[in-house]
DNA sequence: CGGGCACTTGATAGTAATCAAGTCCGGTGG
DNA sequence: CCACCGGACTTGATTACTATCAAGTGCCCG
C-alpha cells in the first residue's frame, strides 16, 4: 500500500524546509531533524491512518492532499480538514498516546514525512521554536473552526458555502490574467456537502444559483472559476 | 472597572498553580512565573477585552466564568467558549500582535492573572513544558469544536443541545447522592441559543421536551438537573 | 458506442425560524 | 405583606428553507 524509505531529498533543499513548523531552525538543526524523518508515499485513495487505530506518528505533507474525516453513526463522512503541502497531521497524539479520532485519506498521490512521537517530543523540548510554530498552526485551525462554527445556525447555508469556496480559493486557487481565479477543487459535490454539513443536492443547487448570478463558473466538475471574489466575500459578511 | 494589583496569592499555593499550563514547573520555576504576573478583578458583566482592540496579554482565570463571543453583522452574539477557573484566554495573540477577534465578558465576579506577551514568549522559550501544555489545551479546544462542527447539519438540533448539556455537566455539574447531577447554568436561554446556533424559542421548546421525557428537570431557570445522563449521551450518539 | 457514476433538477414534507401572545418569576415600592 | 412592574421564558401559529425521495442528464472512461 505505501512505500517506505528514508528521506532522499537533496540536502540543500530538504523536505522538512517545506514544513512551516521547522522554519525557524538553522540548517544544522534541520539536518538533525531530517535524520529522524522517514518518507512515505501513498497512492490516491489510500488511508494514512484509520479512526480508532493507534496513532504514533506526526505526519508532514510534502506533496499531495489529504482529507481528514470521521464516520458518523449513519455512515456519513464528516470531513473536518482538507490538508495539503506544508500541513501536518497526527498532532493530537503528540503528547498522549491515544487512538486516532478520525481517518486520513489521500485525495491524490501523496508524499509525507513521518516522525515518531518519541522523536517529536525530543525535538519539541530541544527546539522550543517548533512548539511556537505548532501553537501558531493550531491557532489557525481554531480560527477556521471558530469562523465556521459561528455560522452553524441552520439558516446560514450561503455563509458556509462561501467560506468553503474562499478557503479553497486561498489554498488551491490560481490567479488568471483577467483577475478571475481558477480553483482546482479537492472535493466532489458530496464531499463538499460532508465538509460543511449539507446535502449534495443543496450544494449543487446553490453553486448553480451562484453560476447564474455570474459569481462563479465551472470548468467540468473538478474546476471552478471565481468571477467575482468581492460578492463572495460579502456573502460571508463579517 | 477593574482592580489591578500584583499577585497576592499565598506563596505556598500561588494562583499560577491552579493553571494547568504551569503544572510541570518546579516550585522555584513557578516563583519566577508568579513574579511576572499581575492580578486583576472584574465584576460580573464587565469586559476583559473587546473585539477589535489590541490584545497584548495572556489571561489565566483564577476564579469566575467568562464568555467569549463575536458580534455578528446582525448584532447577535455568537458565543464560542464559556471559560472558567484554570482556563486561559488571549493565546491567539501570543506570537503575533493582532487585534482581538472576539470579546471576553465576565459572567460573574472574576479574578484573572495577567502576563504580557513579551514575558510569555520568554517563558515559552525558557520552559518548553509550558508550550506542550498549551498545545495540549489547544488540542482539547480543537476536539471540542471538531465534535460540535461534526454536527452542524441543520437537522441535528438535538445533538447540539445534548453536547452543550454534557459540556456544562462536566464543567459545572455537582453530583448528588441519588446519581442525578445539578448544573449551575452559566448561560441563560438566549445565550445558550447563541452558543449552539439556534433561537431561544427552539432551545426552550427542546429543553421542555426533555423535561417531559423525564431526562432533565429545572430548579428555577438557572439550575438544571440531569436525571438521566445515559439517555442524554445516547442522544449525541457517536 | 455503451455503461456507470457524478451531478442536476423537480416535488414533497418536515423542521426550525419568525412573528406574536401569553405566563412566570424576582424585585421594588407602596 | 401584597400589588405591580419588567425581563426572561414559554407557547402557539405561520412561513421559509433544506432534507428527502425520485427522476433525469451529462460526462468520463473503457
Amino acid at each position: 500500500m505505501s512505500n517506505q524509505l528514508s528521506c532522499t531529498c537533496p540536502s540543500e533543499q530538504p523536505c522538512a524546509r517545506k514544513v512551516p513548523i521547522f522554519a525557524a531552525l538553522t540548517d544544522a538543526e534541520l539536518a538533525q531533524v531530517v535524520s529522524l524523518i522517514t518518507q512515505k508515499s501513498y497512492p490516491k485513495g489510500s488511508l494514512v491512518f484509520r479512526e480508532g487505530e493507534p496513532l504514533e506518528n506526526l505526519y508532514l505533507i510534502n506533496h499531495g492532499r489529504i482529507k481528514v474525516y470521521r464516520t458518523a453513526a449513519d455512515g456519513k463522512e464528516q470531513i473536518l480538514y482538507v490538508l495539503s503541502e506544508g500541513d501536518f497531521l497526527g498532532e493530537r497524539n503528540l503528547l498522549r498516546s491515544k487512538p486516532a479520532e478520525y481517518t486520513a485519506e489521500t485525495l491524490e498521490d501523496t508524499q509525507v514525512c513521518v516522525i515518531t512521537r518519541q522523536d517529536c517530543q525530543q525535538l519539541l523540548l530541544r527546539y522550543p521554536s517548533i512548539s511556537l510554530k505548532i501553537i501558531d498552526e493550531l491557532n489557525k485551525r481554531l480560527d477556521k473552526l471558530e469562523l465556521l462554527f459561528g455560522n452553524v445556525s441552520p439558516r446560514e447555508t450561503d455563509k458556509r458555502i462561501c467560506l468553503m469556496l474562499l478557503e479553497f480559493l486561498e489554498k488551491y486557487g490560481t490567479k488568471q490574467a483577467d483577475q478571475t481565479v481558477i480553483i482546482d477543487l479537492p472535493l466532489n459535490r458530496e464531499e463538499m456537502a460532508n465538509y460543511i454539513g449539507l446535502t449534495r443536492e443543496t450544494v449543487s443547487r446553490r453553486l448553480n444559483t451562484y453560476k447564474e448570478a455570474g459569481i462563479i463558473d465551472f470548468i467540468g466538475n473538478k474546476k471552478l472559476v471565481i468571477l467575482d471574489v468581492e460578492t463572495l466575500k460579502e456573502a460571508c459578511q463579517y
